[in-house]
DNA sequence: TGTACATCAGTGAACGCGCGTTCACTGATGTAC
DNA sequence: TGTACATCAGTGAACGCGCGTTCACTGATGTAC
């Protein structure tokens, strides 16, 4: 063995790794590959040793950070939580400032998802399916069911264009306040759980 | 006079029209000059005899769309209608499949974001502005205030995100099923009114 | 009515640059002896 | 323990191409006579 045994599969979770940052900081297609692999401490022929193509580098990006995501809306000191309580504190973290100001270590669905709309099937296929088990876990959560599963919907989706619109605008009054406004739960709903 | 007086500003518009279309169906950055110009009859050089450069043309364009999108949501056919019957008809409007399925046509937020959120000053200031203009509007007609406001950008947000996922999961299933759970109120909202 | 002209919208070659990808190679590594 | 070796992860030059932008020019136009 010329190398360790995991020599390679350590610099090739490193490039992914790397490239994740980068690819929503930045965009995908605007993130080269001579760069990334710069960041990656690596030079841009290596590149091809570890992926087919800079798509399948993209497929792999948002399997690991759809798993991170996953595991920031249902764990990470949510793991107790259920129903509306639940709901508040996830919302909480998505929607909060630092996730606003720091897209290279958030949810890639406001800073790829329309890349990904897009792009290849394959692309396609591996977003569609960790984000349906996203759905699945905080169907579960909200009660199950079809009304669990169309809660899940709702608040993703909501969460979702509000950090999409709160950084698109730039402005950080008007940023925060789309923020502040999809975080807090519509009144009545508040009144009910208050 | 070489040319009628309004010759240059209806090829400057031209130019903004196709523009917004491409931007929308296939992203800012990866629309060039170019195909740009191909598309609106002319050639690449006569581009910067109408904008300083493709950032200027991103600012015009959005400005065209935002306005169109307002008149989507708050007028063509929607004019009469006031608080929750208004949300139902514009979010069955903005949900609809058709939307979904025509990028090109449609609101750029899904489509241009992200892009935005990324753009220089300029751009973020007139996409803040045009859609600061879009949801007193839409506050305007759920009842007005800061619980309307609030509303407002509720609502948007979810609708957003639900269009913008829904086009990235590619498959029809489940981007049909996103559009649906966002379109329809609440069951217990739906309740309450029915 | 017909022609010469000034205007300026639009043309297309050229610039330097970074893109994604290929490929002959270099050189760091663990192993065999 | 020290050296020769086979392996293969990573290098870097090269490919054709499209990018945004500049600029000397061409030629379609309405007007003046």
């Amino acid at each position: 063995m010329p190398y360790p045994p995991d020599h390679k599969p350590r610099t090739h979770a490193r490039i992914v790794q790397v490239a994740s940052r980068l690819f929503r900081e930045a965009g995908f297609q605007a993130t080269g590959v001579d760069r990334l692999m710069s960041a990656a401490g690596l030079t841009r022929g290596g590149f091809y040793a570890h992926f087919r193509d800079k798509t399948q580098l993209l497929v792999e990006s948002l399997e690991l950070v759809l798993d991170e995501s996953r595991a920031n809306l249902l764990e990470r000191g949510l793991g107790e939580l259920e129903g509306e309580a639940w709901a508040r504190a996830a919302a909480k973290r998505y929607l909060s400032p630092e996730h606003r100001q720091a897209p290279g270590d958030g949810c890639p669905v406001p800073a790829l998802g329309a890349e990904v709309a897009r792009a290849p099937r394959s692309v396609q296929r591996a977003f569609a399916a960790r984000l349906d088990g996203i759905l699945t876990g905080m169907a579960a959560r909200l009660g199950g069911g079809a009304a669990g599963r169309r809660r899940a919907i709702q608040l993703l989706s909501s969460w979702v264009g509000a950090l999409l619109l709160s950084r698109a605008v730039g402005e950080r009054r008007l940023g925060e306040e789309i923020l502040a406004a999809t975080r807090d739960p519509p009144a009545e709903r508040r009144r009910r759980a208050g």
